[in-house]
DNA sequence: CTCTGTTTTGCATACGTATGCAATATACTA
DNA sequence: TAGTATATTGCATACGTATGCAAAACAGAG
């Protein structure tokens, strides 16, 4: 039984008025009288109509339509991320056109896909873009923003944690405790959250003029896990680990506890995003925090204030440390 | 320094043919000759043409976009399942336009966003879904597919794993290697996916007049963990803990860790999933193995085989049970 | 070269909505 | 009451594409 979709005409005939004035009842600061608005609303929700988003968009050129593009990765951190965007996205009236791309660049193909949609802005978690993809969007006055990212070659938005102060407040914190065998386990090395925790919690220790350990991971569990394995089996028991988010912590945890190394008496761990699983009672691993509902509402802020893309923002937000039982 | 869209209009006047011509290059199937083709595909790369989404899929009523709606929960196994979909769909041609959703049941007015945007198909996904709005896509000839659900009121699609016989081979594993002290975790007890799993498990035991522990879940580590340690603390130390899914069981197992019950030695362990974490080291859970990707490609396949929504399919499939450390 | 059958093209229109402009209805002022 | 200002409505058109139909171009046969 198929019904057949109504159209503004439709009710329009019904409500004995034009078509024009059916739309203006569903336009928001358009001139209809109560009166009519109310009849027409009266019919419409008897018909059961609502406008066409397409029809709509191809006029007014606004889609409604938000682009999010986010990188194949086990991290559930991104995981938390995506349902916050699309929820806060729904509440300012944005729906999300979503894409999971396995490629460590996003390709022409899915920014095209974007493109022929007009989707109104473009959100780029965890994923690298190339500066000739941005370039293509802001051709088109696409705003960009990169999300727990930043790039200095693209001349775009983004909104990321202030991961050097984070990652040299967390090394404060270590020296303070008195640790002085040291080890950062990395992440991917191309990603700016890899490169800028690291940069924050090396130069912290330069400074005091001590060395300390960088093992280069890529943000898995596995190739940290036996990294840290590797290392202990070769006779080097450090005092703290840092890892580069918290999978890559719980990759060395995992690998400490399997040697039977008491956390935190003989090895401190700390790690960085506090993803759920961080809080589980078995790993309770101290972390630091992602302000992500405050990031993703700069995101938000940074696409519906059109900001031009001739001079894009950078927002950093702070978050903080929170302490749990592998650190003392 | 925006660049102006282009239109079929413009490559056409360039390219000295009609806007028609243009539509027919773009249009799989269409008349055009080979000289013409070349020449507007020439000029439509130099301006960088590309058809307008919107117009398309108001005239021909295919949008090529698919509605994907989940719940907020923290089972990383729907954020693989997310993945999958998304480049399986887009290798399809389609798009997925996503909506996370807080409630219980997926609202009215989250479907009414999948309506106005003229979705193709519709999947939900660990969600629930009211016979009224079910009835309400399919008045509008939408396909409905229920992925790892199914629900007896709602007459539309649904594809997942066959779970009552998976746990009856899992109760059967488990009466074979002699153990009689048997628990079962529930998930959320108004999922078809716990009911099954229980149903399947906690049948065959009943065929063998044996008994068995019911611990009633909600899917979330914590509530598992929380009801093994009390059990546990009661003086209760079952020989095997079934899950209702991995999330569960590690919950379980952590529990059983704090207690230093050694496992599998004193106690087996099995979930269902198997996520990414189940195969960590720490972990190491035996767990069944759901066949995502098949699971997923069946899915899509109800959406493009235009099944109409009058004879609604039900897919089960099997997956495996697959043997980690967590079991002898 | 002519005639016929087939491909290729252009013309016109439709999809469902928004909006500038002019026409009409309403409210307000004196 | 008449006159003016304002709010409300309808008309016509545009957005960018697809498609039925008829015209035009082409290919093949004789």
């Amino acid at each position: 039984m198929v019904k057949k979709v109504v159209s503004a005409m439709e009710v329009a005939k019904l409500a004995n008025v034009s078509q024009s004035t059916v739309s203006r009842v569903f336009t928001p600061g358009a001139s209809v009288s109560e009166k009519t608005r109310e009849k027409v609303l009266k019919i419409a929700e008897e018909l059961n109509y609502q406008p066409n988003a397409l029809a709509r968009g191809l006029i007014t050129k606004k889609t409604n339509m938000v682009g999010l593009a986010m990188k194949d990765i086990q991290n559930p951190f991104y995981h938390e991320v995506l349902g916050i965007f699309t929820k806060k996205l729904r509440a300012q009236g944005y729906s999300v056109l979503f894409v999971y791309t396995e490629n460590e660049e996003i390709q022409q193909e899915e920014i095209n896909h974007f493109l022929e949609y007009n989707v109104e802005a473009v959100i780029v978690t965890d994923a690298l873009l190339s500066s000739k993809v941005v370039a293509k969007l802001q051709d088109y006055d696409i705003p960009v923003t990169l999300f727990n990212r930043h790039d200095k070659n693209l001349v775009c938005n983004s909104v990321s944690c202030d991961n050097i102060s984070a990652a040299n407040e967390i090394a404060a914190y270590i020296y303070e405790k008195g640790y002085r065998d040291i080890v950062f386990i990395t992440g991917k090395i191309n990603t700016s959250t890899s490169q800028d925790r690291q940069k924050g919690f090396t130069d912290f220790f330069k400074n005091k003029g001590i060395d300390i350990t960088i093992l280069e991971g890529d943000y898995t569990y596995e190739k940290s896990f036996n990294l840290t394995k590797n290392m202990l089996e070769a006779g080097h028991r450090p005092e703290a680990i840092f890892g580069a988010n918290d999978i890559t912590a719980l990759g060395a945890l995992d690998a400490l506890k399997k040697r039977n190394i008491s956390v935190p008496d003989e090895t401190i761990v700390i790690g960085f995003d506090d993803i759920k699983m961080s809080s589980w009672p078995n790993y309770s691993l101290s972390t630091w925090v992602q302000p992500i509902e405050q990031m993703v509402d700069e995101t938000i802020n940074l696409l519906t204030s059109d900001s031009n893309n001739d001079n894009p923002k950078t927002v950093k937000l702070k978050g903080h440390f929170i302490h749990r039982k592998t650190t003392k």
